[in-house]
DNA sequence: TAGTACTTGATACTAACTATCAATAACTTT
DNA sequence: AAAGTTATTGATAGTTAGTATCAAGTACTA
């Protein structure tokens, strides 16, 4: 019984390595987050699962970053977005316009990294890079 | 009369660089950002300043942000923090214990934007490096 | 089948802002 | 320097993105 890798997959993989239940709303929230692709926020998923209150939505949310199954990054003025995450380790370009997200890996930013190391006084324990952009498809319709 | 390069200074010029009026609550604001080294949160500020709006202190943060005069960066929850800008082009390193917030320039950020923009599609309009560590006075007190 | 423990949803609450708008203060003009 | 114009302020209410509480429900376990 192999199993193709998909986000639903990995998140059952990922709740249950945790020791956690598969649930049904568990369940649900993933299998909307499969249906968008790119980012989205977590009032997106609460209002389209109407049967899912918001509360289990926000936790939910909050497991599947806890298990790198979604990453949650954040807007110029620091508004939320969520996105499903596919690379392994990985940074985002995020269109200013359009909301859309792509994952993009850059080793140059793991060499910033150990550079830092070097330069930072202290223990580096994590980072964020998120890099905004007007997309291929935003630039060509405001063109015309 | 030479003006040394203060925080106050600096806000001064770029609010009326800007246009803006130089009013005492502005000042005040600016005063106590210069009182403070490090990151400081908006309602450390309103809550300091007694005499002066919250929504006065607001809305001059996010003009000191929109002027470069300080920084707007977020912990990795994502709760934001401010922080003053002393550097021309830099990222931040942010303590995850105490909060220290320490500016760094490197130039291998810089270039990993070169890089990014043969391999993005789009035109990269802006981006936020934050790097999280335990400064060195933090591991000096957890090793005792 | 009973028991224990994990989950859920309703509700209320918090943090960090933003919008509104009448009153006020700061520049500008005369 | 008084009058006029326009930016700014503060009080209040509202919004967004959550988190805390806790009784009720559901899932595993013995």
């Amino acid at each position: 019984m192999s199993s193709i890798r998909t986000l639903q997959n990995d998140a059952i993989v990922a709740l249950e390595d945790a020791g956690l239940r598969i649930t049904g709303q568990r369940r649900q929230v993933v299998a909307a987050i499969e249906r968008r692709d790119g980012g989205f926020s977590a009032e997106d998923i609460a209002g389209e699962l109407e049967g899912v209150g918001r509360a289990t939505v926000y936790r939910t949310l909050k497991l599947l970053v806890n298990s790198d199954v979604i990453c949650k990054l954040a807007l110029p003025d620091g508004t939320p977005m969520y996105s499903p995450s596919r690379l392994e380790h990985h940074h985002h370009s995020v269109c200013t316009s359009c909301g859309a997200v792509e994952e993009f890996r850059d080793i140059t930013v793991e060499r910033v990294l150990r550079s830092l190391t070097r330069e930072i006084e202290g223990e580096i324990v994590g980072h964020r890079m998120e890099v905004f952009i007007r997309c291929q498809s935003c630039l060509d319709s405001s063109d015309s």
